[in-house]
DNA sequence: AACCTTTGTCAATCAACTTAACAAACGACG
DNA sequence: CGTCGTTTGTTAAGTTGATTGACAAAGGTT
């Protein structure tokens, strides 16, 4: 039975602690509050808020305003309760950073281009990492785990990397595994798109719980699905694969297998390629949305063109699955207001969804270059939805990681 | 908090109490193997279905034979504990059927062809529905719910139907409310291809829990999706509309507002339209069929695209939510092993999902005229999903309903 | 300062599952 | 045929976690 819910006290206990925390992460909360939002009483929340200051993962952090009446305490995250690893590994090279447990970035250490092989480039990745766990300024501090991002497709279950394209090096590599000496049990792999995902529910605009489709935009077109408390990866993280949406289905065959995938309308390099024959001059995103800006017409249309072409494929998805909102990511947030506006409009156009409501797009409000912070994103999530144990083990001492 | 899970003992108790009746409802358990499928214990296990039998839910059937030790004692559902009604109304009339709590049909009562006016529909549906409560059959036993379907789309939280095409006489009635007075408060709306999406999940291809994408092809192409225990249907229950998916982001304008939907390329109607020119005397789904069969190759050649088509439609949802298979039913089901094959054909060779797993297509081995069935299952489904309580009211007595 | 309100805590109680021991039922094997 | 080992189901005591209800703390209002 893979159900979740509660089946006796202890199960319970640890479900309505991880509630309590889903809660106290959005933002500051008093006990009273999280009583009525979790349906507990004041009392039952006081015990276990109690159990959780103990232990160090929550602090009382003020006081909110109130008219009459004793005044709420603020509860929050302790931020230095510990920290997570997060590595990121591109077609460009590496970066490894550390986050507290708020999610929030502590420092990056960037290791550049890789070694052209396998085993000298997970060598260094483990040095980095080695050194940033022996760090000082990690002492005494609990290690929470390492969340590794890469291009997809992967498998999460199984933590390898399967046949991303450009990215040979890694193919078949199981890296969960391969980093276990390091970084122990707490290990956990998934696809750009679906880290970035991760972060935007924990700390974008998925911030307060609504539904969202993330679309990231690029070199490829990744996607990822908040439903719920759910983000959506499949039975072995390998689907949200929206960039592999057929829009056509008589069209040029994908490398991917399908036919008319919407990454080969509206990815970078193909829109770019569009434009090559009548515009030469545009090498790189930046120019091709700067022309658009300055009023080129045929920028501009193909634009439109890509617009709608996204928009299709979110459209589907959308009213498959009844999502309530569009969140744009990846390259295309330089001055991305202008294709976030057309995609709006396309969509609100068509999907069936408009006769009911408005779908609002937004462009995300994270740094493009938070990457890293995304991939040790993955570790704080499983730490917080309870998949891993790793807050049970010892505290993570100055004699490196054991 | 929308959450779903136990706060307190007694919440607890419930869902545990669920988890025990899903299990048994898929077939003839035992009380061992029930503990060990949910987690708990046998004790456990012993004295909640313990109540559950002096309910009247369950009773002991028989054993199962054993290799030494005490044979297990079987449970399974007492199917006379309570009864269903479901409604279905088409575009051509409506029906009222009785279901037992297996979800088993008693009798059913076409009511033909309905008046022309509103209120007068409305009239008879409630007369039929009353003399049903008030058989003598049914005295004696609980009532569970009324459970309606209607084509598409409605509003399940409401209870309404919204603007299903050639259906005005129904648009925008609050049918739940409107039957409130029969039925009392366990009233369920949805479409039909929800329910035939339910009825799957508990007594179809998807009894045994995994996942499925059941499509529904007929005049227009329905769908519904199960992951898990989920059965999807979005915020007000208007989604689903993988029918409407588009499969050509630049092709003819669908009524629905999206450009090339499946459904303009492969519903049963629009089939036909293709074949007019070449073959005119094919005038219905069995007529093409059976011309396929006997080897006519403009028909092989229509259905392949229509198998292309759907498969289109159908490998998006596949990849996007990494389902595990695929349940074909409607009008297709006439010999269907020729459109079956032609879509496990297309869609193993198209979906991106190929590389992990082959995607079985399977035909429904639900009777297709089991529409009332399936809507007297929606009220079955809520029941046993605690959406409903239903069963905490008094039995149901001969003087007809309260 | 008296009063009302809200927040947070504590002790007693209750509900539900677990633990542990045992009875029931059955096959196997001398 | 009776004993042994095994598995199933039940029962009573024990544990755990939340609720109940009372109360102290803290703050505004008049």
């Amino acid at each position: 039975m893979t159900n979740r819910t509660a089946q006796n006290g202890s199960q319970m206990r640890l479900l309505n602690r991880m509630m309590i925390l889903s809660l106290v992460r959005r933002g500051p909360v008093a006990r009273s509050e999280l009583a009525v939002e979790t349906g507990l009483t004041r009392a039952g929340i006081s015990v276990i808020v109690g159990g959780l200051i103990e232990e160090g993962l929550l602090v009382e952090t003020g006081f909110r305003g109130s008219a009459g009446g004793r005044k709420p305490v603020l509860l929050e995250l302790r931020p230095d309760y510990g920290f997570a690893l997060g590595l990121t590994i591109s077609r460009a090279g590496a970066e490894v950073g550390v986050v507290n447990l708020k999610g929030e970035l502590l420092w990056q250490t960037p290791l550049g281009a890789l070694p052209l092989s396998r085993s000298a480039a997970l060598l260094k990745i483990k040095q980095v990492l080695r050194r940033t766990l022996a760090s000082r300024r990690l002492a005494n501090h609990r290690f929470l785990g390492l969340g590794i991002s890469t291009p997809g497709p992967v498998d999460v279950m199984a933590g390898a990397i399967l046949n991303p394209p450009n990215f040979e090096l890694w193919h078949g590599v199981r890296l969960c595994d391969e980093l276990a000496d390091v970084a122990g049990r707490s290990v956990f792999l998934a696809n750009n798109s679906q880290a970035l995902t991760m972060a935007e529910k924990a700390y974008g605009k998925g911030r307060d719980g609504g539904s969202f489709v993330l679309l990231v935009v690029e070199n490829g077109i990744g996607a990822g699905i908040v439903r719920g408390e759910e983000v959506f990866s499949g039975w072995r993280g390998f689907g949200n694969e929206v960039g592999h949406t057929s829009i056509d289905y008589q069209g040029p065959e994908c490398e991917c297998g399908l036919r008319g995938c919407v990454e080969l309308y509206a990815s970078v390099p193909n829109v770019l390629r569009a434009l090559r024959r009548s515009r030469p001059q545009i090498a790189t995103w930046n120019d091709f949305i700067d022309s658009a800006h300055a009023g080129d017409a045929v920028c501009r249309r193909v634009l439109e063109e890509q617009a709608r072409a996204l928009a299709a494929a979110l459209a589907n998805v959308i009213n498959m699955l009844e999502l309530e909102a569009i969140v744009l990511t990846g390259d295309i947030l330089y001055r991305g207001e202008l294709l976030r506006q057309a995609i709006e409009r396309q969509v609100n156009l068509t999907a069936m969804n408009r006769r009911l409501r408005h779908i609002p797009v937004h462009l995300s409000s994270l740094d493009k270059h938070s990457a890293v912070m995304a991939a040790a994103g993955i570790a704080i999530e499983k730490f917080f939805s309870g998949d891993t144990q790793a807050t049970a083990g010892p505290r993570h001492g100055t004699g490196g990681p054991r």
